[in-house]
RNA sequence: GGAGAGGUGACAGAGUACGGUCGAUUGUGCCUCCCUGCUAAGGAGGUGUCCUCGUAAGGGGACCGUGGGUUCAAAUCCCACCCUCUCCGCCA
């Protein structure tokens, strides 16, 4: 959610919405649904005061007195409710219309869509097409059976089986360690949690068809752990030098993929159900630019260890996303492809989400609603595919990354049963 | 799943039988000051959040789990929901 006031007296604020795609229309809309609802604000208000006076003076006032003021009183409530619905009506329109506006975008994000993001730079040397492609030598070695999932569950689902288990919990607990040792809280969230919470979190209405929903109990399965750290500070307001909270989830992401027929159909890629670990953090409106460095840096670190070749750039302001103000993707080496995929991105929000969640800081220059910032540490899926395209080996089986084989006690993947 | 109890400010805990003087008694904590070799004890005053009008001083409004309702007036009455606790059942 926007901050009005900034909207209407910020010049660079209100450009930096237009330059997410906002029309100049829609944003007059909203200032002039907002003026009209204080100016009603300010009557209704008026009308009560001078209600709850009335009433006052009834519970004073001698037993002879009360009808005649009781009278009275009634006529002034009628008139208050008028101002009320009229006011609840203006409030209403302003609220739909501010929550279509996306959180501007921050000075240093290149203008335009899709294709106009910045290429900030490009690590390690993009290597040629393999023998086969992840798909193909999941299936071979029987490190995932997508046939078998379908027949149990329908498209985009698979078993993940055999030394891509054991490399999954190596993944996992090598990123875990690597965070705790920067002092992020390890947390597993809830996967199932209630409507507002998808709304607050920023899911809804816009993802809505992108999310399984649960009808009989009236839960939602979260498509990242995203939603359950960014739920954990819900309507607190935190002492300042608490700051920053840093938390790193993990859990299952369920996502529908509805709109995506035929995409990315092979393998892991893109799966109704994987597994992630995400970072989120929560920082003082001061420094949370100097996070969403933090939040690169690991990202990049995780890849560099993995021994693939990646780059990162800036998503230009037209494909941002409603929440964030600017993102940086880390996008791997996908040498079947020949291209560059995303596999890491890390956002920060600003006070966007956290206005709606309610999430503030207690400071020396008083309240004000925190910044929350989050990142991708390491999407399990992907990274595994990743994997086994660039440390597929000339003999049909995949280097393990050294990084990852303490952790899971093998050095390459090979056939499974 | 069944039965019962309860949700009040940073915390503890009144108020709810009889709606008005209750944004809310009191205690603790916290802040300022006084007293005081130090510490402790003691004394005085202050101490919620959000919205809004105003350059300011200051004014107005909302908030006693959440959302509705009754009423001139609701922490107090009615309805729904959420949550917590206890007991029973069941399960990991």
């Amino acid at each position: 959610m926007i901050d009005l006031r900034r909207l209407r007296e910020e010049p660079d604020y209100r450009s930096g919405v237009e330059r997410k795609g906002a029309s100049a229309q829609s944003i007059s809309d909203v200032l002039a649904a907002d003026a009209n609802a204080r100016e009603q604000r300010v009557g209704t208000e008026e009308l009560r005061a001078k209600s709850n006076a009335a009433s006052k003076d009834i519970g004073r006032a001698a037993a002879d007195e009360r009808q005649a003021k009781i009278e009275a009183a009634q006529i002034l409530k009628t008139a208050l409710q008028e101002a009320e619905s009229a006011l609840a009506a203006a409030e209403t329109h302003v609220a739909d219309l501010a929550l279509q506006l996306p959180n501007p975008a921050h000075a240093s994000v290149p203008d335009g869509g899709e294709d106009d993001y910045r290429v900030e730079l490009e690590v390690g040397q993009p290597g040629p097409a393999p023998a086969l492609n992840h798909a193909e030598i999941g299936d071979k070695l029987g490190l995932v059976d997508t046939e078998r999932a379908v027949r149990m569950s329908g498209s985009r689902f698979a078993y993940v089986m055999g030394d891509a288990v054991l490399l999954q919990f190596a993944l996992v607990q090598w990123v875990m360690s690597k965070l705790v040792q920067r002092k992020f809280v390890p947390v597993i969230p809830p996967v199932l949690v209630r409507e507002d919470m998808m709304v607050d979190a920023g899911f809804f209405p816009t993802d809505r068809s992108q999310v399984y929903e649960l009808e009989k109990d009236e839960l939602f399965l979260v498509g990242t752990a995203e939603v359950g750290l960014a739920g954990i500070h819900r309507g607190e307001r935190l002492e300042a030098e608490m700051l920053p909270r840093r938390y790193v989830g993990y859990s299952s992401c369920f996502r529908r993929e509805a709109g995506t027929y035929g995409k990315d159909t092979q393998g892991l890629f893109r799966v109704h159900q994987f597994d992630k670990v995400e970072m989120f953090v929560y920082a003082n409106p001061a420094v949370s630019w100097d996070e969403l460095e933090l939040l690169r840096q690991v990202e990049e670190e995780i890849f560099a260890e993995l021994e693939m070749p990646y780059r990162v750039i800036t998503v230009a302001a037209g494909d941002l996303g409603g929440a964030a103000a600017k993102k940086y993707d880390l996008e791997v080496w996908l040498p079947s492809e020949q291209r560059y995929r995303e596999v890491t991105s890390c956002s920060n929000y600003t006070d966007y989400s956290a206005r709606r969640m309610g999430t503030r800081v207690k400071s020396e220059q008083g309240t004000e609603v925190m910044h929350t910032l989050n990142g991708t540490a390491c999407a399990i899926g992907r990274t595994l595919l990743a994997i086994f395209e660039n440390h597929q080996r000339t003999d049909g089986t995949i280097n393990v990354p050294e990084v990852l084989r303490p952790y899971c006690g093998l050095d390459i993947l090979g056939p499974t049963g």
